[in-house]
DNA sequence: GGGAATACGGAGGCCGTTCTCCACTTTTAC
DNA sequence: GTAAAAGTGGAGAACGGCCTCCGTATTCCC
């Protein structure tokens, strides 16, 4: 029986099974994605990514035939290095310093990339490593909230969606005033944080304290902020 | 000399000099835009404006030439509202209520308007009545503020730009949750009060409080956040 | 080197939005 | 009632982004 040359040609470059040129190609549009997103958000044309990539549009589209797919492919590794944050941040000594730095590295990172900034709101489609990276940093995460919490220093009453929550409001302030004075987050999240901090406060506030979203209920966030026009900014629909 | 008619027709109805077919079509397209823009956002076609007002979309045109000019006619009841908010909150007796209630109702107003959240950003053409009112807000936002203050209750060192930091940050909480939490911001707001409630802490952050925004640059923020994609934009740049 | 498979790129169609032009209608003042 | 002024609506031009088609070029394997 005649094996297809097909076939034979499998498996080729990288497990990719892509002709050298076209792994060569797909590089450069990842490399180019990463940068156009960081300087232009998750909605920029997609013409830019190509010119900057220095191919055709539609050598793009046949890598890509969804802009989550190259949204994925350029994001792998900013998830990497948020995994990585959370890791290192347990390795801190004090357990709050420890939470400090997982949230201001997270927040620094949205701070210098608009598409990461998009992408806080965002689900992706579920790529091979990026589930399993995601898993990696939303482990670390709850590590790093608990050991804070024992330590009687986070407060007890928060959970992983408060952190989503306020990666949220972080993008909003960060979108705002990004351009003109990029590090006024930090202050916003001075005040955050002294909130988050263990004290002998909350007796002063009225009414009893909003539960925070279910993990149903952000799974459903997060799939209902589909790429559009962003939506932003304002991304909306 | 012989005086243009148009001479004696102006000021005819409430100063605006419209005829009183216009008047009419002008209201109407208001009252559409309001609705339209606290639905969509402040991004979305104007087509849509027009047709909810059951006029031609040449008429919208007509009368605000700009996107700009339309939102600022169709916000200057929210604008009132922020004043008017802000004033009654000076009205209670307990100062760390008062400024509780002003923050509260700012991201109540965020909560359910898609228009007003993305406004929180932006600058508006210097209406008539807008700059007034926006003046009347800010003093009584001030007032409440120092009053809380100086009880003793509020940290000293929150000025009124953490104020409008307060509310990008919200915008970022409300723009990502509304659909499917719509409450969330509220939990996300008690963390942050009890962040800028006066209590012993501070001393734990390691690390000085960074510095706010100069009024000049939140100016420049402002003026820099255009109408555009989203703005959405997630609307961006 | 040669043939098959694979990949390339850009022209062009499509679509939604913005904004203008102009022939027609309504209002107004007298 | 009438003429001038003011206003109207919708067709369509212009634009920009999305995505595909297909003739040409490159790579691969033998």
């Amino acid at each position: 029986m005649l094996v297809p040359v097909v076939e034979l040609q499998r498996e080729r470059h990288r497990g990719r099974g892509l002709r050298a040129d076209a792994e060569r190609n797909r590089e450069r549009l990842v490399k180019a994605a990463q940068s156009v997103f960081a300087e232009g958000g998750l909605n920029v044309a997609l013409d830019e990514v190509a010119t900057r990539a220095g191919v055709g549009i539609a050598t793009l589209y046949r890598r890509f035939p969804t802009r989550e797919e190259l949204v994925a492919a350029a994001f792998e590794a900013k998830l990497t290095d948020y995994a990585v944050a959370a890791e290192e941040a347990l390795t801190r000594r004090d357990p709050w310093d420890s939470f400090v730095e997982l949230v201001e590295r997270i927040c620094a990172m949205q701070a210098d990339d608009r598409g990461f900034t998009d992408l806080i709101t965002m689900s992706l489609p579920p790529a091979k490593h990026s589930a399993e990276l995601r898993d990696r940093g939303r482990r670390a995460a709850m590590k790093v909230i608990g050991r804070a919490q024992e330590a009687g220093a986070l407060r007890e009453d928060l959970v992983l969606e408060d952190l989503a929550l306020l990666l949220m409001a972080n993008a909003g302030v960060v979108r705002a005033t990004r351009d003109v004075a990029p590090h006024a987050w930090r202050r916003w999240l001075a005040f955050m944080l002294d909130g988050l901090r263990v004290a002998p406060r909350g007796a002063f506030r009225p009414g009893p304290m909003p539960a925070p979203p279910t993990p149903a209920q952000m799974a459903r966030i997060l799939n209902g902020n589909v790429l559009t026009q962003g939506g932003a900014g304002p991304v909306h629909e």
